[in-house]
DNA sequence: GGATCGTGGTTAAGCGCTTAACGACAGTAG
DNA sequence: CTACTGTCGTTAAGCGCTTAACCACGATCC
């Protein structure tokens, strides 16, 4: 009843021992003998002790927190399903725990970088999650600055920052060789921002897959996230010359674009036009024709990252890590060339 | 450059004055002289000094942080940009001030309340956010009985934690009005769970609605959120006898999902049927036919609840505060019925 | 001239916890 | 019997900051 909360020296005066002993007893450190050890705790979770996380910190040096800053407009953030899920899968690892999750969303990358920057001041957390890495990516710069434990979501760019990645070129391959089959040359992949590292690590795969398969015609055309800005650049490639039988996108939100403006176009899909979304969500899984998708383990990546940064925090030597691989789910947008 | 934290005692020893005149030049307290001030100030932003917010908290009892739990299931949270949106919301209000926030996704309700509790033992937060409220929710309980400073994203249900709302009964009532204008009589509601206080006050808003306009026909249908959910009621609404010509929906997912159920029956949306969305959002935007729906305001309600939650941790006296209303955003999915 | 007051500081305690350093006491070896 | 060891505790310092209580000193008053 009430908002009293225990702290160590109200077990210590009830069990009748300093309060050395009972942080000795809850921490299951040597020092105290079995019996006063269980009386000890007996004691504190009858009175409902947690121990105070400011207290902790300041003597210990650990905040018990890690941060993720994510940097997309307001007015973006609701529509890509990614950083929800990636928050369910960062949540999942940090269950049970005694590490908590701080977020931020910035509007710019400055913001960004002065929020980790402040976290750090502050000594409110113990290491950072980097996602959406660009080239150069400042916040790398920062974090070896401030010898801030972080973990890349995202392909490995630099050796002294672990990074949890996914084999997006093989699942970039295995889209192409899918259309291929499928009688496909004449593809074109409606990117994301050039300044992001997994855009370009994809648009390169890309290139190469299509080099390889010898799809002269394959080319890559850059925009935003945006569904206006996939609108725009789809309807643009669709009605010059030697139209594309094929698209794939880099999320979801421009494939279900796309397919608006296929509509609009008169084009039936998958009949006359194919098309593949990055990243399946439900928006995929409802539109009608259902969207093909490129499903990765978004969740998995953000436990993994986790799991990663607690082990750097803990000072364990650690290693890149490689999610399992992304799937190809076919569904009704691709089809044979007609 | 280094990782090297200045304390005030760092700055107390550059300026020549105690700790305590540094700590009462930093918090513009009377105690120092202004030139003194000045000069302690100077120090501390050439020392890049930041407060630690764990002794800050530990002195003067505060966290500067606040707290959310999202309790949906790791499969549903990624679907809804409803909570994304809200994030943003928050993050608007918090930027610039002290306070950050801490994201806990559950996926029970005990899950949910042990946070609650582990929060404010750990003294990690001064106050808490509590969303999707339900009858009699055991959250309110708790932290009445914590004296957890909270706000409730929601109706008013209680008086003594504040709320701040949404006059979805108003926008229940539009929505009829305007599908009845359209010739519509036949109208069923699709809602969620009626566990949730809000789908009941709507449920409610619905019948009362639907009452005053003679509509003897309409109904509502009670489902969770899923798209699979909404696609099975959906079909059963539809094939059944005296099909309904109008159906609104609970959240845009199941709108989208019913579009699907629509077009496999061969039910041309909006000739035979017409379909409202509650919650905008990209999904209603991008579909075809694209999907009238309730836009409300989302990071509105967010930011609001916010600064409410702060002056209550303020210990201002604080009243219930009412969003903006929301607004029918016609599209393709209504029209006359055929 | 001494009593009085305001200004601009200092001192020190305390927030709740961790942890080195120390000690009391029993057992055990020589 | 002394000396050493190991076990189970206690003591006290310290993490970085806030803040009540105190003090020194010059100005002000009668």
């Amino acid at each position: 009843m009430g908002a009293k909360r225990p702290t160590i020296s109200d077990i210590a005066k009830a069990a009748g021992v300093s309060t050395g002993a009972v942080s000795y007893a809850l921490n299951n450190r040597p020092g105290v003998s079995e019996p006063t050890r269980r009386r000890i705790m007996d004691i504190a979770d009858r009175l409902g002790w947690v121990p105070s996380s400011a207290a902790r910190s300041l003597s210990d040096g650990r905040a018990n927190a890690i941060g993720l800053v994510v940097d997309r407009p307001a007015r973006v953030i609701g529509v890509e399903p990614y950083f929800m899920q990636l928050i369910a899968g960062i949540q999942g690892a940090l269950a049970g725990g005694p590490t908590a999750l701080l977020l931020q969303v910035t509007d710019n990358a400055q913001a960004e970088l002065a929020a980790y920057r402040r976290w750090w001041g502050e000594r409110r957390v113990d290491g950072v999650l980097l996602v959406d890495l660009v080239e150069d990516d400042p916040r790398v710069e920062l974090v070896r600055e401030l010898r801030l434990p972080a973990v890349v979501l995202g392909e490995p760019v630099v050796d002294d920052v672990p990074c949890v990645w996914t084999d997006d070129e093989a699942a970039v391959a295995e889209v192409l060789e899918y259309l291929v089959a499928l009688g496909h040359r004449r593809i074109v992949r409606v990117a994301g921002p050039t300044r992001f590292v997994h855009t370009q690590t994809r648009s390169r795969a890309f290139t190469t897959a299509a080099a390889r398969l010898g799809l002269s015609e394959a080319r890559v055309v850059h925009t935003d996230y945006s569904d206006e800005a996939a609108a725009r650049v789809t309807r643009r490639v669709l009605t010059g010359g030697d139209p594309p039988t094929a698209l794939v996108f880099d999320n979801d939100v421009m494939a279900v674009s796309a397919l608006g403006v296929a509509h609009e176009l008169g084009l039936s899909v998958p009949e006359q036009l194919s098309l593949v979304a990055w990243d399946d969500s439900a928006l995929c899984r409802l539109v009608r024709p259902a969207l093909s998708a490129v499903r990765r383990p978004i969740a998995e990546r953000g436990a993994a990252a986790v799991r990663l940064l607690l082990d750097v925090i803990g000072g364990e030597a650690v290693e890149h890590v490689k999610t399992s691989d992304p799937e190809l789910v076919p569904r009704a947008s691709t089809g044979p060339v007609g």
